[in-house]
Parts: C-alpha cells; sequence; structure tokens
DNA sequence: CTCATATTGTGATTTTAACTCACAGCCCGT
DNA sequence: ACGGGCTGTGAGTTAAAATCACAATATGAG
C-alpha cells in the first residue's frame, strides 16, 4: 500500500519540469498556465518542499526538485509505456517461459536462436526463477522446474537430466591444478544460496567430508557462480549438461571425473488448459528435442 | 510527451487488482465502493479493454489487466519510492554486496579474481537486484545502482558512467547487415523488463520513432538479453563499458556508433556508518580503480 | 425454502478538484 | 517609456470524483 502525491499534480509538475516553463507546459497540456502555477504550488505545499526557484519570471528546478524529477520521470514512462502497448497490441503470439535461471542461461539461451529460425512468428518472454510455480505471481505459458513436483492443473513432463561436477577454467586449474578432492582446499570455492549444501553433499561423498576450502564466495544465484568459474573466480560444483557448452568450448574443465552427483530431472510444466494451444506444444516439443540432441 | 491515462483511476484499479476486491480497495484508500466500480469503469472505457471478469459479485483480472498491473504497477511504485524518500530520509568479515544483475555479470564477476587476489581476507557475498535499496529485505554493505538517488543515511559516490548502444553478434550481423538504424526492423529485438522504454528511446534519437522490428523476445532481467545477444538471438541495446569486455573479446559488435544514449552513472552506496570499516572502504576504492581503467 | 451477508452496478446528487479569467508584478529588450 | 514574456493569485466556472440509496446476484446458514 502506498501513499502518492496528487497525480495530476505530479503529471503537470513532469512537464512544467521537463520544459522548465510554466507556459510551455501550459501549451503542451492544453491548459492555461494558471492551471499549472497551481498545481504546482499544490504539490510542493502537499511535498512541504520547493521543487522550483522562482527568479524574474523565471524557473529553475531545485537540487530536491531535479532528483523527484529524474525518478518519477521513470515511474510516469512506464504508465505511459504500459498504456501505450495496451492500445496498440502485438500482433505475433507470445510465449511467457518461466524458467530456472542457470537452465535459462547455460542451456536455454544459447538455443533460442535455433527456436527463433524454427518458429519466426512466435515472441518468447522469458522470466527466470526459482520459485515453487505455485508462488509465481505472473501467468505463464510454460514453466521449467526440477521434477518430481505436485503441480496440480498442470501437465509435466521430464525432458533432462542434470548431474554435478567440480568445473574451473583452465587459467585456474593451470596456476593451481587439481589431482584430487583434497586439492580443493586452495581454492576459492564458489557457493549459490539456491543450492546452499550442493559442496558438502559432495565432499561427503568424495571422502573429504571436513575439507575448507582457501577461501569462498557467495552468490545468489547459481548462474553467477557459474559464469564467476568461467571468469576464473574460483571452482563451482556444475550442473551438467548446462555446462556441457562451456566445457566443450573450453571455458570450463572438469579436473575430477568422480563422484558425480546425480539432481533431478527437468521438467516442462503447462497449464493442462492449455495443452490445444499449438504455440506452447511447439515450445515443449522443441524443448524434448533439444535436450534428446545432447 | 506522453498520453497517460486518468490516473487517479490507475491508482484506484491497482488497488482493486492487487486486492481483486473492489470493496477491500474501496476500504483501502477510504472512499466507497461505488467510486471504485465507476473509476474502473472509466478506466476501461479509457483503454477500450476489459481489465477485469465480474462474475458473480467477485472480480477477476483478464490477463490484458494483469500484463497491464505489473507494468504500472512498477510505474507507481517508482513514485510512491521517490515521493516517500522526498518526505523521510533511511551492518560482518564477509561484504554482502548488492549490485545490478548487469553490472555484477558482465563488468563485476570478470574483474573479482582481480579484487580477490588484492584482498584474500575478504570474502564476498554477490547479490543482484533492480530494486531501489530502500526495498531490499537483505541487508547489504555496499549496493551498487544508478545514481542519482536519495539514499538517506548513506553515502554515494558515482564511479562509472555508462551509455547504450546496439550490439549483435558477429554471425548474427553477417546474416543481416546493419548500416542504419532503419535496418533493424529486420531484426530481433531484445527487451528486458527492466528497461521497457530503452529502445523506443534509441529509436527516437535515431530519427525512426515509428520503427517495428522483424520480432522481439522479452526477459525480465536485462543480463539474459545481453547473454541472448551474445548466443546470436538477436540485437540488444547494450550498456557501455559492462559490455566492453564482449565487444573487445569479438563476442559482439557495435554496427552503429550513434546516436549514443548517456545513462545515470552507476554509484556505490555504503551506510554512512559503516565507512569506518576498512572492508567496505576497500572495495568501494577498488570499484573506482577499476572503472578508472575502463 | 427464507434470510442474512457479501459483492459489484448505477442514476441522481453532492462535493471537491481542476481550470479559466482577469488582473498583478517583475524582468528584459528596444 | 513601452511592449512582450513570464509567473502569481483571487474569484468564479467547469469537470471530475465521490456519496447515497437502491438494485441484482451469489452463497451459506438455519
Amino acid at each position: 500500500m502506498s501513499t502518492y502525491p496528487p497525480l495530476n499534480a505530479l503529471r503537470i509538475f513532469e512537464a512544467a519540469a521537463r520544459l522548465e516553463s510554466f507556459s510551455a507546459a501550459a501549451n503542451e497540456l492544453h491548459v492555461t498556465h494558471g492551471a499549472v502555477s497551481k498545481q504546482i504550488k499544490q504539490l510542493e505545499e502537499w511535498l512541504d518542499v520547493p521543487l522550483f526557484e522562482r527568479a524574474s519570471g523565471r524557473v529553475k528546478l531545485t537540487e530536491t526538485g531535479w532528483r523527484y524529477l529524474v525518478q518519477i520521470q521513470d515511474g510516469l514512462d512506464l504508465i505511459a509505456n504500459a498504456t501505450s502497448q495496451l492500445l496498440q497490441p502485438d500482433r505475433q503470439r507470445r510465449l511467457s517461459i518461466n524458467s530456472t535461471p542457470t537452465l535459462a542461461m547455460f542451456w536455454l539461451l544459447p538455443r533460442l536462436a535455433g527456436f527463433r529460425e524454427q518458429y519466426p512468428d512466435i515472441d518468447l518472454h522469458l522470466v527466470t526463477s526459482d520459485r515453487d510455480i505455485s508462488r509465481l505471481e505472473a501467468p505463464f505459458d510454460i514453466a521449467i522446474r526440477r521434477g518430481p513436483g505436485d503441480w496440480p492443473g498442470h501437465i509435466a513432463k521430464p525432458f533432462m537430466k542434470e548431474w554435478e561436477l567440480p568445473l574451473c577454467s583452465p587459467a585456474l586449474l593451470a596456476a593451481n591444478p587439481i589431482h584430487s578432492a583434497a586439492d580443493l582446499a586452495r581454492h576459492t570455492l564458489l557457493y549459490a544460496d539456491t543450492r546452499p549444501t550442493a559442496w558438502q553433499r559432495w565432499f561427503t561423498l568424495a571422502g573429504v567430508p571436513d575439507l575448507k576450502p582457501a577461501s569462498s564466495l557467495h552468490f545468489d544465484r547459481f548462474s553467477l557462480a557459474l559464469q564467476a568459474a568461467i571468469d576464473g573466480v574460483g571452482v563451482v560444483l556444475g550442473p551438467l549438461p548446462m555446462a556441457r557448452q562451456a566445457i566443450d568450448s573450453g571455458k570450463l574443465l572438469a579436473p575430477l571425473a568422480a563422484p558425480v552427483v546425480p539432481v533431478r530431472d527437468y521438467c516442462w510444466i503447462a497449464p493442462r488448459a492449455a495443452l490445444d494451444d499449438g504455440a506452447i506444444h511447439a515450445f515443449c516439443q522443441w524443448l524434448e528435442q533439444q535436450a534428446a540432441v545432447v
């Protein structure tokens, strides 16, 4: 719940500030200069700060007024843009895809050009989130999450497996070789808040449950941790096949082949009622085909 | 100059949509339900689309209404935040850095190894968000946002400028050359929800205000749009110097040198009380040094 | 089945905000 | 000095917002 200033006055303030002239604003807004003068005065009284300095029949924004302008201008632009988009809707079909960030960044994005070529009439809106789909606020046409899951009212299908291995950049490996799990103690390990126990699980399976790294970096999402590994910052417990492209292109190496920690399969999830939709059907098929290629 | 919907009606629409109830909105706004009903109806007639479905004395947002809500809500939030900041001025040896995703992914991450070498005793927790810092749930030691901003209780300093140019991958440019702004009509343009008006602003400055792309892809965050451009999906309006590394390494090209759209400077923001903290001071100094190198 | 409650819809009326009009004051250029 | 351009403001007019009272519909309890 928010408190708004008098919005009509705000609209008029934006024009007057942009044009640095009450009479110009009056012309633009098709009102009298007196109306502009009064609205500005009303807004200043409501906010209890001067927004303009007045001198010799001229106005100049105060520092406060200028800062306020920059911020509310963005807000007003968003409103204007949303409104004009609604008044002139696109003709193309637009699918809203809600994917986990890691899959989006490292697996889905590199393949999207292919989808574009195959389906030039389908626009995509890609949103990334780790939230359970029942807690998403925005509607989606297709969501991608790890399964198995309880998604009532939806159809879901696994289309890709995932597993984890330590990954680091070739430069880092050359500077500080890794031949065994114990060698990781000399490295910076990269952690993601979304997978807090991943490294500990790997240590346990690798037989070094008490291993302490030289240092650590923490990220709020995994895609940042993986990118940090590519940038040579440290060692990440990397998901495959997501990181396959980075490995194939030489950006990342897997110095230790074992243990391979399996993680749950990725599923596409679509509202049951929407499965007659050709575009949704096409995207799901395409997902399966892309994963089968791996 | 923008055309706005009836702003008072918009304010009431936001509350009714959020609460999914006209009478609840009436309570919140301290007006009668009849006023809410009429304002919604006025807005629907102004826009010429139904924003709500009415059934059995209940309302439910239409898909169109939902889309509109999400967009104008951000606009209204910006206005509310700007206003509340104007009305009233606002703590580990692990530094929590809260950065915008684009800066984090494309500028900060590639440099973090350098910070690690220089300050091996400082762990970092990198969180990315586009939210205004007053709306962050997690505390931070240093935030990075575009200024100028009103960050009460904080010290802020601009450390890097940003500007925008169209960017695309070499492969895409070879397949479909871009010699002028008008050539963009044959391309897929990449949009980010966080910068909804960026392309339109660029079109206006480039003298093609009515340009319509062949197709478009939308992402909820800019880092995905930029990565999509690197992956050859389409043309992005890319921020410099963030994309400098991608350009220098040949992953992205800037086919059009003008117009260069300036964007607000990046500032580091730290709580005033924390500036005696050597680690925070060190990170801020380091940021400035890194930006000066550009 | 009836009744009470909750919800949105709407015409007539009232209240409030927005705007106009006309005059005022100030500055600058000719 | 005069004209033009600009912002300020009180009184009055107009338009928008809101209230009020009644209406319609659905749901749940008795």
